[in-house]
RNA sequence: GGCCCGGUAGUUCAGUUGGUUAGAACGCUAGCCUGUCACGCUAGAGGUCGUGGGUUCGAGCCCCAUCCGGGUCGCCA
């Protein structure tokens, strides 16, 4: 049976507060049972609350009864201690911040009795994904996630004083909305008085913040959660949360600069860390050719270069027709890497490679006297020293080379120079890589549907220099679009919108809507503009990838309190679920059936 | 939906070519111990080898199916 509080039980502080100044002074802290220490007539608890550790010290001069009960506290059991300040009778533990000091008990109460943990509360163990996100709740007691879940809060704090000091409104956005057929499948919730029909959760506040500025907010910030219902990965979650604002008679200069403020402040107040701002800028175009990707890591080399010219009189087939098809020759060259990509492991950087569509993979590698190349029995006398001489490559070094059309090239070699960088572990740890990326497409080929789909979003303002090639080369046409990228994550997506809804309805045209169909999806959108809408634009900053991020963290898991897994469930839980009770359905006019697949 | 990796004690893992009673560490339980702090020492308990089927004289190990977890491609306006 567990003890409870009385008005007497007022903890004075936490647990890893308990300072010099307070020895000989009585105090109360209350916390888990982190670790139980029995010397026999002598006992040390080590007392845990979000603020770190302190030292509970039972003895001769312990009353027995206090004395009996600290015996019988294990793992997790949760107490409260009054007690005396006292220095340490023996050493001093350097590893804790209170190590000097310890609680001489005089009174403890058991608040709850704690059955044996099935993972034990420290960050020395690693636990499979899976027991540990069943016991979320214990996990989360560990010292690394509360530091990660406390630093989300820091982030978000700092978020809102920022935007609120320059003018900011925090304005809700309803969670329940309209589906939309473009973009992420929607999650979808449904209505008991509408029945057959359906809300939408909010893949993002997108058009909600869009009329609060036709509204004439003029500056708005939502710490906004958004769904979408697509499958995870490690940066991915169904349901994340965006620092998501807009502001009004603004340009994308001045977008990126209030961003960049924010970064600068955050990184500042919360890790000590100076950001040079304004970040470097590199168009989507620069960022393909030298990256293969449109959120390169910068902190490291291994950047892509055409060698499309140095190798096209090289009678090897596989580069004649890259070349003859409209493609190129590029490679990257690892330096100082001989020894560590050996055959086998370039066999698999191959696998990799076949598994984002490039039909395979050349390399020279200089590991002997001579460099060893792949393709060396199509060369001709002095063609491999003439390629290594041109491309600064030295004996230890490995280049790898791919030949195909520029949209398999890129990607792939940029997934190899990712793979590459992590196996050679030449990837500073405390390095924060800024940039932004600028002049994104507006169109992309849908080779499924065989029409051209909006790359950001169809609200995304073209360059006015691009109107002209609307209908005649959409290809040509790019965006007033920004991404910010951290260390090869993506932050941030933002851009200026459309806000002449004649033009507004031009874009969904190119978008291959009917008249039709913009009214029926949009219309209240374009309609909006015709009553007077100022120039506008805006951005959503993941605010779980920036934790990540600042954290160290390798998953969105480790800085989110409650996370899905893979399958998009949540394991503690157990949802997704059928609802108990076939009526629940039936008021809502739905029936489960079997499909196929 | 595809590909790759994993599932053995409460936890993390080992387990040889298919061969006796499946091991270790930590944790847990009990006893001893006055300065520990990942306390120490002694003893002990603890297993549906994810699940189902198959091959075999014999399966943790091989085969098939399936479930669960991770990574990734597709997908993510």
């Amino acid at each position: 049976m567990s003890e409870f509080l009385t008005s007497e039980d007022r903890r004075t502080c936490y647990c890893g507060e308990v300072a010099e100044e307070m020895i000989d002074s009585r105090i109360c802290v209350m916390g888990w049972v982190q670790r139980r220490r029995d010397l026999g007539s002598l006992i040390f608890i080590d007392l845990r609350d979000r603020t770190g550790i302190v030292q509970l010290a039972f003895g001769d001069k312990t009353p027995a009864d206090v004395f009996e009960k600290a015996l019988s506290c294990r793992a997790e059991f949760v107490v409260c201690a009054h007690g005396t300040v006292v220095k340490r009778g023996g050493a001093v533990n350097t590893n804790l911040k209170t190590g000097a000091l310890e609680i001489d008990v005089s009174a403890l109460k058991i608040l709850s009795q704690a059955k044996t943990p099935p993972i034990e509360v420290n960050d020395n163990k690693k636990v499979k994904d899976e027991t540990s996100l069943r016991y979320r709740y214990i996990d989360l007691r560990r010292p690394e996630l509360q530091r990660n879940i406390k630093m989300r809060h820091d982030i978000a704090r700092v978020a809102r004083q920022y935007y609120y000091e320059n003018g900011f409104y925090e304005i809700e956005t309803p969670m329940m909305i309209k589906p939309t057929p473009e973009g992420a499948r929607d999650y979808l919730v449904p209505s008991r008085i509408h029945k057959g029909h359906f809300y939408a959760l909010p893949q993002s506040p997108q058009i909600y913040k869009q009329l609060l500025m036709v509204a004439g907010f003029d500056r708005y910030i939502q710490i906004a959660r958004c769904f979408r219902d697509e499958d995870l990965r490690a940066d991915r979650q169904p349901e994340f949360t965006q620092i998501d604002l807009e502001m009004s008679f603004a340009t994308q200069e001045d977008i990126m600069a209030m961003n960049e403020g924010f970064i600068k402040r955050v990184f500042k107040e919360v890790l000590g860390v100076d950001v040079e701002t304004p970040m470097t800028k590199l168009t989507y175009a620069e960022a393909m050719n030298s990256y293969g990707t449109d959120k390169p890591d910068t902190r490291y080399g291994l950047k892509i270069t055409d060698i499309s010219q140095l190798v096209k009189d090289i009678d090897f087939v596989v580069f004649k027709q890259a070349l003859e098809n409209g493609g190129s020759v590029r490679c990257i060259i690892a330096e100082n890497s001989a020894e560590q990509l050996t055959r086998k492991e370039i066999d698999k950087l191959t696998e990799h490679a076949k598994g984002i569509g490039a039909k395979g993979l050349a390399y020279i590698r200089w590991v002997e006297d001579a460099p060893g190349c792949s393709f060396g029995k199509f060369l001709k006398e002095g063609e491999l020293e003439s390629l290594t001489s041109k491309c600064g490559m030295k004996k230890g070094d490995v280049m790898l080379i791919v030949a195909d059309k520029d949209n398999v090239v890129l990607p792939t070699l940029g997934a190899l120079r990712q793979i590459v960088a992590r196996k050679l572990d030449i990837i500073p740890k405390d390095k924060f890589n800024f940039l932004w990326i600028t002049e994104f497409p507006f169109f992309e080929w849908n080779e499924e549907t065989n029409h051209w789909d909006a790359m950001h979003h169809p609200f995304t303002m073209p360059l006015e220099e691009c109107l002209p090639y609307l209908e005649s080369d959409p290809g040509k046409v790019r965006a007033k679009c920004y991404d910010m990228v951290l260390n090869g994550t993506e932050l941030l997506s933002g851009s200026i919108r459309i806000t002449d809804w004649q033009l507004q309805e031009k874009m969904f045209a190119a978008l291959g809507l009917t008249q039709e169909e913009i009214d029926r999806k949009f219309g209240f959108l374009v309609d909006a503009y015709k009553y007077g809408g100022p120039p506008h634009g805006g951005s959503g900053m993941g605010l779980d990838r920036l934790t990540m991020v600042m954290c160290g963290a390798d998953s969105l898991r480790d800085v989110i309190a409650f996370p899905k897994v893979q399958n998009a469930s949540e394991l503690m839980s157990g949802c997704p679920a059928l609802p108990d009770g076939e009526q629940v359905l039936k008021d809502l006019g739905i029936a489960v059936i079997e499909t196929e697949d």
